[in-house]
DNA sequence: TTATCTTAATGTCATTCTGACAGAAAGGGG
DNA sequence: CCCCTTTCTGTCAGAATGACATTAAGATAA
């Protein structure tokens, strides 16, 4: 298919990031308001072109989430999601978008960068149920980004991620609650979690209180991977394997 | 960071396909010799560069498997495995690659198409302990390939898309035992398997006999979802959740 | 000081699931 | 008809699961 005269088409690529966190235990996405066109004034998922021919794309990912939400979590842990490259996506010509996801504990309130006229917290539910309405395709990637989070809850430690250094059981089951958007039985949960070798580990024996009997605090183990897993149950929608 | 004399760089896009498919029981995939420049020669994915500015990135990668392999299986469900695009990956210039992941029946020997010098099955084990060499970053994608397959074998239906329409049990069980590489007690895997529902049904009466008592046959069940799912037994190194 | 409230942690119990193994059923080949 | 191979059905103890009760440890109010 290669003949003389052709050569192979040049696009532009951007990166979009997915980033969750829990506020006030219900799952929340960041987003932007979008300050120059298209879509000028849409809330959208942060993100933007690579900055030069040479730019590594995880490397525009973690600059793009500094420069728009000047959020400069160096440790955050970008995962890819996929890449968005639908024909006709972007109004500025063919633009393919490299989407990343990344989980946060409770972040102070971003602050809106260079491209952006607003940045914040958004609820996931409102995004959903299309009371945020977002541009291009990035209801499609959150959409993705909430099916890929609730399954790497199952067998991965990922919900630590949500917590801060340390935490309780209780916290630990809020993450899995506002993911999954189910409720779990409490003791359940705590015998479950503690079974997992390596999941959770006791951080001291210090605690803290708020009115009931003090809670032991945990921190994240060493595993990664949950053996067994921890399953969801059946009934939430999981939109397939795909 | 968008000036007036900015304007963001373009970069070329390639497809890159993994097929995986089972012959003798052992879990091979689909490679080309390279017959044009870079890595000449080299073994690799099949695979290229977008036709033109327009095209849908799924719709390349379907034609380049018809081209590269003549692999015409229109049917083939592609699924987006990850993006690669490390700067100096390519040495042609600033080329990200986007990575789909297919899992065939036992099919014909492809045959080589334009680009590609050669086409035909590789055993997966010589990928990955390097007997076979591969080009460009493509031991990584293969890589990921083979545990995003493992993983999906868990908790999707995906193990009966390497089976033909029906199949008996012990042959859905050879595609467990070759993908995840270890041995599994027919028993229990019977038993397993007709529990989740949905996963398999039984297909007329007819059975297929070689040697000894003749199967019962079963095809594809509309789940998709294996519930519960089957998790692997520990022991497999699963290369951690990144 | 004591009763009460709230949340954390442990316990119980019947049911189901799991892994390891035994044996019966259904053919083919001598 | 006896063996061999492969498929299918049981069995059985131990672990995991879901549903629920009870005790423990503090804060707060009477």
């Amino acid at each position: 298919m290669i003949e003389e005269s052709w050569s192979p088409p040049e696009v532009l690529v951007t990166v979009d990031l997915v980033i969750f966190t829990l506020r006030e235990q219900e799952l929340s996405v960041l987003l932007v308001e979008r300050g120059v066109a298209p879509y000028r004034g849409a809330r959208a998922l942060p993100g933007g072109f690579l900055n030069h021919a040479g730019e590594d794309i995880l490397d525009a990912a973690h600059r793009e989430l500094r420069e728009e939400a000047d959020l400069d979590v160096a440790r955050l842990h970008l995962e890819q999601l996929g890449t968005y490259g639908a024909p006709g996506r972007d109004p500025r010509g063919r633009v393919i978008s490299v989407a990343y996801l990344a989980i946060a504990p409770e972040l102070p309130d971003p602050v809106a960068g260079t491209d952006a006229a607003d940045a914040g917290w958004e609820s996931v539910q409102d995004v959903l149920f299309g009371r945020t309405k977002l541009a291009f395709d990035h209801l499609r990637i959150v959409t993705d980004g909430i099916e890929r989070a609730r399954s790497k809850l199952e067998h991965s430690a990922l919900a630590t991620a949500f917590c801060r250094e340390t935490f309780t059981i209780a916290e630990l089951q809020q993450v899995y609650e506002a993911v999954w958007g189910v409720q779990l039985d409490p003791r359940n949960f705590y015998r479950k979690v503690q079974k997992v070798p390596g999941f959770i580990e006791p951080a001291g024996q210090e605690r803290r209180a708020t009115k009931g009997r003090p809670a032991r605090l945990f921190k994240a183990g060493p595993t990664t991977v949950l053996h067994p897993p921890l399953v969801r149950p059946e009934s939430i929608d999981s939109e397939g394997a795909r």
